[in-house]
DNA sequence: GTAAATTAAATCGTGGGCGATGTAAAATAA
DNA sequence: TTATTTTACATCGCCCACGATTTAATTTAC
């Protein structure tokens, strides 16, 4: 039998993996000096998108678990951009709302962001083509259930 | 000034951050059995292809750093797979090679991987296009110098 | 209404990633 | 040759990721 040797340069999951570590690094020059981390970012995203959300719902649009989501929420809280208040309804439940530090950042650090993007040509049609075969991935993985 | 807000689901980055760590759980799953994980199968996949490398070569191939790779060649070293010896050329280098255990797994996990992208039909046309495309925005990533 | 199952968060342990710093060896410059 | 710079690797601290377990509140079943 013939060796089964998948080549690295073959392989899909390492571009995808090398991509991710890159868009990572590229934020992060961009959010350093907000002192914000590309998770803390997407959790951003999130709630200036819809504010007072519970965890579990800032969790299901990120695909974040409560072991990685839990310690980025409290540093979050620790930097003086979120708030945690438990709920009246289900008192398991803790709504999580922006500070107004939060919400006067939202205009400052989009526009960083922006900005590094079209410095970068990062919305040419490339892009487009590349989100929508990322899109089916994505949804085929959540369809296979891993 | 209209708000500047990138709304989460048009953002490329995310996307990608969300292929990426869906690809490391399918591979989680499948390297799980041999007590591997995704990082430390890529150094095998590099070593496999070419044995007795230098750190910096496998970081180099990796686009690991020496406080990425160091502990997990560590780790590796511990289960018995690698070998870590000083270069008699040049004592600031260490050669890193593999041993008869980590070879004598290429076939098997090669052929868990292989049969799992089988399963998932990952070896199609879609796949070959998000690959050039992945491996263009890559190219992209290091020309640019993030 | 009580017991059992489910759910929302918190916690823990292991293993990445990565920037920054430290150390020693090798290469280069003077 | 001696001094400077560069290079290969190690270490550290901080921040993710994630599976597994725990706790408490809610829901469902009986």
């Amino acid at each position: 039998m013939e060796k089964k040797g998948l080549k690295l340069e073959q392989q899909l999951c390492f571009e995808v993996y090398k991509a991710s570590s890159n868009f990572t690094k590229m934020y992060s020059r961009v959010l350093g000096p907000f002192q914000l981390t590309f998770p803390q970012y997407l959790v951003l995203l999130v709630l200036w998108e819809e504010d007072h959300l519970l965890m579990k719902e800032i969790g299901d649009r990120l695909g974040f678990g409560t072991g990685t989501l839990n310690p980025i929420i409290n540093r979050m809280i620790a930097q003086g951009r979120l708030l945690k208040e438990q709920s009246t309804e289900d008192k398991r439940a803790w709504v999580i709302s922006l500070t107004e530090k939060a919400k006067k950042e939202h205009e400052p650090i989009s526009q960083a962001v922006y900005e590094k993007l079209i410095s970068c040509n990062f919305l040419d049609v490339n892009a487009l083509t590349l989100m929508k075969n990322l899109k089916d991935l994505n949804a085929f993985f959540e369809e296979m259930d891993l």
